[in-house]
DNA sequence: TGACATTGGTGACGAATTGTTACTAATTCG
DNA sequence: CGAATTAGTAACAATTCGTCACCAATGTCA
């Protein structure tokens, strides 16, 4: 027989300290960029993402949307949760729980205010430990949903042209990708459609304008891929 | 100009009732089984996912592997968040917000205690409605995370067949796989590597078994695949 | 005006990957 | 022994993918 109780004891609720911190991405001149907001004087780190307690009855996301319209005056296009940590990594409000959102905002679209900056995902200040994790999952969480997941479409006006949306793409995986491919891949998935709208930006050859309009499509069946690395 | 706040107020920290919800997965025959435990009588549902609140100072994996423990008798071999709710779906225990947690836990280790049973996953009884959506989502992360965790490795012993490990992975993804391309892939990726152990198992020719032995290698940089579907 | 630079867009070829069939190997059962 | 059963693999066909090469349409500038 083995060493455990043979009742279950009763669960039991408990009041945590709890934050939402948000990481707000947008793509920059050649490069994602982080909003951070300046910490309050005395702080450890000058700077922190945004971040705060959800108010009562509001949902994770809400909360997340709530944050980012009052530092950046704009609410973000998509949403993502990276995850809830509770290690003993610091935080700037001392919360013990933090669920960590990635919010993605489309460039041009709204203004950080007096307190707040983009900063480049790969240059950033020192922050709170905490915060370092919930920015590096957060950009490896979208690289991951991108394939899965309307969330390039959302970062661009409702028609763009093919060109914009490969950059978006480049952006996000933070690596170029060939043209061709890229186009043959987008024409099997049926997401795109072409309008009859075409854009000349200065020189060269104009462009066509597309929007998204996902066609239903069942999933191919792949065989497993064994996509581990040991790193 | 733009209606927002030009100073970010100082954001704090709020107590909030807290949950971690667990969903115990194991392979049992022929399908992939979740543990519920039974709920206190005057419950609006039977049957619960188990759960409890993470003590102080008690990380929530942590928690996840002593709420295990205390239902199953054993800790689970591997972890992965699900995401936290907070949405006002029902939960046992009125939490505000609840963490959930998919656990995997391998065959015939430990024995789920007097109020605690096996469901397979594709026949669960009525559940709470946050407790629905979190074993959903486990199921659907799991599904995800199997190409890119050794998550079907921990399901095993340290030396198995490579029947058993498709049989695992079968289970996870929950259809048929190919047997030659199975193997051709794991072939590739360097993950295994045979013992010189030979086992018999009852009728048809004996399988040699393997281990889980991981070699580095780089991930191959692919195109982008768009297989963002709209069911 | 006419070369040329620049950006958009596509066809096509070879290489790599993948799905599938079909076969061989080693064992138990009767 | 032969049939049944499970393990393991070779090889072919179909598909996907990376790449190169090219054509198209515009602006620039001599």
């Amino acid at each position: 027989m083995r060493d455990r109780p043979v009742v279950f004891v009763k669960p039991a609720v408990r009041r945590a300290t709890l934050a939402v911190d948000v990481v707000v991405l947008s793509p920059r001149v050649d490069a994602l960029a982080v909003l951070l907001v300046r910490a309050p004087a005395g702080a450890r780190e000058r700077w922190s993402l945004p971040w705060d307690a959800p108010q009562a009855g509001e949902g994770l996301e809400e909360a997340a949307a709530r944050i980012t319209s009052a530092v950046l005056g704009a609410s973000p296009a998509f949403f993502e949760q990276v995850g809830a940590l509770s290690d003993g990594r610091r935080h700037p409000g001392d919360a013990e729980i933090s669920v960590g959102i990635a919010a993605l905002s489309p460039a041009g679209v709204g203004e950080p205010v007096d307190d707040a900056e983009w900063f480049p995902l790969a240059s950033l200040p020192a922050i709170a430990p905490r915060h370092r994790t919930i920015v590096d999952r957060a950009a490896a969480v979208v690289r991951q949903r991108v394939d899965q997941s309307p969330l390039a479409f959302r970062l661009l006006p409702p028609t763009f042209t093919l060109s914009d949306l490969q950059s978006v793409y480049e952006l996000l995986l933070g690596r170029r990708l060939h043209k061709a491919s890229f186009r043959r891949a987008l024409q099997a998935s049926y997401l795109v459609e072409p309008t009859d709208e075409w854009r000349s930006e200065g020189r060269g050859r104009p462009a066509q304008l597309f929007r998204y309009a996902p066609r239903k499509r069942r999933g191919a069946r792949r065989g497993v891929r064994f996509d581990l690395f040991t790193e």
